[in-house]
DNA sequence: AATTTTATGTCAGCCTTGTTGACATAAAAT
DNA sequence: ATTTTATGTCAACAAGGCTGACATAAAATT
């Protein structure tokens, strides 16, 4: 039963609190927040036989229509062959279309079909409302400084990926109060 | 090249804001933090031919010592297979031990030893000084915005798995009947 | 005391999603 | 005409999930 091959060391029976000058409790609510906050779409994944990955490509392709498959592998951090094999999933199973590039033809602008939209939507209906859940009863200094602080936990020189707020999320539609939940 | 096996859809070349009521911005920006703030590790687990599933073993079992198999596998929401794989690794290289439960025999408690200490103490470092960095200029009750916040997001059941900031933040003594969990 | 349940370990095999390396093609750039 | 770039694709491998089946010791129950 797994006897230590070495010489046995002795257990630490003290728990590791944050006397060190390390920020366990966030560190800590970070994982328990983000595994519950895919468990949600996780879920919805599976009855489609997809999994995280098509749930990743699927939201940013539907963010940025038309991103060629170069930016796509930037945002996700992935290699293209890891990418291509869901990708092509996605593609076959008509969520997304690809379109040769009008100004560089070797490109492939990426694009959601109706059925693509549809799926992103139905992914992110249930993060966002527990995301409304979770910011309930907070004013708009407080979501604000929530947002400040998840932009601020990105390394700064990938910060250009996140929609930096004018493009993305202040849209340019509607919605002029923001307010979305 | 990927010809679509069905009728071709059209491409829908409008992004999607945050106009249909859904809190698209945080969902982002979670993926974003998240994918950084476990770079951080990641990085550092590879020198010791380790991956994120050890770091996330060590985390628990320097956070509450004495935790039994089965705590961990209801923490970490995985099987007991995935656990085994990985948990033998850790006792087998001394940075974990296991301990007949004095109450119940059958049980195993789980304590790091001083290696699993200085390697979970390693693994957060980087971790909580991104925390700092994010939360620089951040007043204190913008700091527990954030934190209430992320137990927001947790599932309200398993919020009883969060150090509940009494027993793990503040009072490393407590709970002479270590009624955990 | 005998039986059943529980906590844990373990073997075997499978799936998803990541990796590297190598090579192909078309289009752009030189 | 040649080289570089954007993309696709094949093959093999690894990590870390999963399920199912079975073993054992200790606790709980009958």
């Amino acid at each position: 039963m797994t006897k230590p091959k070495h010489q046995p060391s002795e257990p630490i029976r003290t728990p590791l609190t944050p006397h060190e000058g390390i920020d366990f409790g966030i560190i800590e609510l970070l994982f328990f927040a983000y595994r519950d906050f895919t468990s949600d779409p996780d879920q919805i994944l599976t009855e489609y036989g997809f999994g995280r990955a098509h749930h990743r490509i699927v939201h940013f392709v539907n963010r940025r229509p038309g991103l060629t498959v170069a930016e796509l592998l930037d945002v996700l951090k992935i290699t293209k062959q890891s990418l291509a094999r869901v990708l092509k999933q996605l593609i076959d199973s008509d969520y997304i279309v690809q379109v040769k590039g009008p100004r560089d033809r070797r490109q492939r602008e990426l694009y959601p079909t109706a059925k693509g939209r549809e799926l992103a939507l139905a992914l992110a209906a249930p993060q966002s409302r527990r995301i409304a859940r979770a910011l309930a009863e907070t004013t708009s200094h407080e979501r604000d400084t929530v947002e400040q602080f998840l932009q601020g936990m990105v390394n700064p020189e990938l910060r250009t990926q996140i929609g930096s707020r004018s493009r993305l999320s202040e849209d340019p539609c509607g919605d002029p109060d923001g307010n979305a939940g």
